[in-house]
DNA sequence: CACGCATCCGACACTGTGGC
DNA sequence: GCCACAGTGTCGGATGCGTG
């Protein structure tokens, strides 16, 4: 073999860093050795992965091109190291999610998923649709789950579930047990609202087409639940997944509202994986206990 | 001048080979 | 089987060089 997997580990890593010190401060050796090392491979092949710019060192067209190569015969590798240490062929896992599904869907999924005798890891990342889009692209996370419409050459974007938002008041609120709520009612209340650029902010503005500029929007809040303890406070009403709510439906603790038939509130998850990234046996695993949960 | 990459050099670990 | 030796790969420290 003309290379080492410590000259592939050294190539993705200084692919990632765009600089070869980082480099090898993230793989723990010297910046010397991480340096020759990705000279080595280079000149085993006699070709450039990256361009020497001044005192910056770039990926260049043929490093771009190996790039997923690499990540794949790493990824393999990692899985093959896993199988046969713990003789389990499914892996750690690093999963994106957005705050909906990371608090609502995923810890379950990743109980499910660390629930056998190798007791694989998962990491589990939230962040909003685009952090998690950018680092599925950066190869940092295995897989993301999001809520958002998206479109990327580079990513594969799979349809997972269907899921609703709601909208919901206090049971102290006027609008409470009203059947069926009119645009003058949108209009006049009060809204607790996720911030803009979430998910489910996307999907509240696509139902409130036509009202957007003439609602009230009081608070933009970045967590579920301070937007429910908000309402409970009968600061205004808001809308989110009915997922985060059932269990306050269910005590009393909030009501939900229905809206005019043809305003639409539902929407669709997705999971996203790279194009050309190794889908591991631990990614299909995953996507599994997403499906059947 | 500080910073970042490349190169040189010696140290060390590991492996293969040959002699006993 | 044990030992000595050579070859190979990898490493870190020191240093040079180019750039901003």
């Amino acid at each position: 073999m003309k290379y080492s997997f410590r000259q592939l580990e050294v190539f993705l890593a200084a692919a990632r860093f765009q600089n070869i010190t980082r480099a090898a401060e993230s793989l723990a050796m010297s910046q010397s050795a991480a340096s020759s090392a990705l000279k080595e491979l280079e000149n085993q092949f006699d070709i450039q992965l990256f361009d020497r710019v001044g005192k910056r060192l770039q990926l260049n067209e043929l490093g771009r091109l190996y790039r997923p190569k690499v990540e794949s015969v790493l990824a393999q590798a990692g899985e093959l190291e896993q199988a046969l240490s713990k003789h389990t062929e499914v892996g750690a896992l690093k999963v994106g999610a957005t705050l909906t599904i990371g608090n609502y869907l995923a810890v379950g999924v990743m109980a499910e998923y660390m629930n056998t005798p190798a007791r694989p890891k998962v990491s589990l990342e939230v962040a909003n649709t685009s952090a998690i889009a950018r680092r599925v692209m950066d190869y940092e996370l295995d897989i993301g789950l999001i809520e958002g419409e998206l479109q990327s050459p580079d990513l594969e974007v799979i349809p997972w579930r269907h899921d609703e938002l709601v909208i919901f008041c206090s049971p102290e609120h006027p609008l409470a047990g009203k059947d069926g709520l009119t645009d003058e009612d949108l209009k006049s209340a009060t809204w607790i609202a996720r911030e803009p650029g979430s998910g489910t902010r996307q999907t509240f503005e696509r139902a409130m087409h036509g009202l957007l500029p003439d609602l009230n929007i009081l608070l933009e809040l970045e967590h579920t639940e301070a937007i429910k303890r908000a309402v409970q406070a009968n600061l205004g009403i808001g809308c989110l997944s009915r997922m985060c709510l059932s269990d306050a439906f269910k005590r009393g603790d909030l009501v939900p509202l229905r809206a005019a038939a043809h305003r639409r509130f539902d929407r669709q998850f997705y999971f996203i994986l790279h194009k050309q990234k190794y889908r591991s046996a631990g990614i299909d695993r995953w996507m599994e206990l997403c499906r059947e949960l």
